[in-house]
DNA sequence: TCCGTTAATAACATACTTGTTATATAACAA
DNA sequence: TTGTTATATAACAAGTATGTTATTAACGGA
C-alpha cells in the first residue's frame, strides 16, 4: 500500500524525480542510476531506499546487482488523490462561479 | 510559476493536504482552517505560508481576515509531470512487455 | 479611544533529511 | 582463495521542518 505522505515526500526531491524519469525508460542498477549525478553511491542508495519505501519503485536481486524499476500502480494511486481534489474543486467552482470570478479581479493587489 | 520541489513537498504533509481538502469546498479563513486541528494558530499560519509559497493556494485581505482558496491551476501543473512520467512508463512497458512480465514472476521473493 | 478578534512573526526546541566518509557484505572472476 | 565489483549500512555534520509560546500589528465595534 502506498501512503501519500511518503509518496509526495519522495517526489519532492529533484534527484529522486530524475531517478524515476530514468527508470521510466527501463530498469537500471544502482551504479547506472548514480552515474549522472554528482553524488556518491551511498547517497543514491538512500534515495532508492526512500523511493522503495514510498512504494514508487520495486527491486530485484540479480547476482551482486539490484536492478530497480518503477512500480506503475503507485503513480496511479497518487493521481487518485489529485483527481479527488480536483473534482471537489471543480464542483465547488461550478457552484460559486460568479463569486470566484469577482474575487479573481482583486487578485495580485493583496499578495504578501 | 509552480515548482515541483515545493509543490510535492507541500503535499507531503497530511495537515496541509487536509487544509487543501477543506479549501476544495470553498474559501476559509485561517481560524476556520485551524479549528479542526489540534494545533496552534501560528502552526497553521505557517502551513498556509508553505502552501502559498508552493503556489497551491491564493489569499486575499478582507479586513482583519485573510481568506484562503485553492489555486486551481497548480494541481493541473503537478499532473503534467505525473502524466509525462506515466506516459514514458507506458511507452517503455509496451516495448518491454514480455521482459517485464517475466520479472513480475520473481516479485516478492527478493524484497529486502 | 479602547477592546476583542484575526493573523503574522520571532525565538526556540526537537526531529528529520541528506550528504559525506569509512566500512561491511555478497557475488563474480581469475 | 584473492581481488574486484556492486551495494548497503553506520556514524556524523549541516541544513531544513515543524511545533511551541510570547509578542506584535491591523482591523472593527462599543
Amino acid at each position: 500500500m502506498l501512503d501519500l505522505d511518503s509518496a509526495f515526500s519522495a517526489l519532492a526531491d529533484p534527484t529522486r524525480r530524475a531517478i524515476l524519469a530514468r527508470l521510466a525508460l527501463g530498469e537500471a542498477t544502482v551504479m547506472e542510476l548514480a552515474e549522472p549525478f554528482e553524488m556518491t553511491q551511498p547517497a543514491v542508495s538512500r534515495h532508492l531506499k526512500v523511493l522503495e519505501g514510498a512504494g514508487l519503485i520495486l527491486r530485484r536481486v540479480e547476482g551482486a546487482k539490484r536492478p530497480c524499476r518503477l512500480a506503475p500502480q503507485a503513480i496511479t494511486e497518487i493521481d487518485r488523490w489529485l483527481d479527488w481534489l480536483r473534482e471537489a474543486m471543480a464542483r465547488n467552482y461550478d457552484r460559486l462561479d460568479g463569486v470566484l470570478a469577482e474575487i479573481e479581479n482583486e487578485e495580485g493587489k493583496d499578495r504578501s
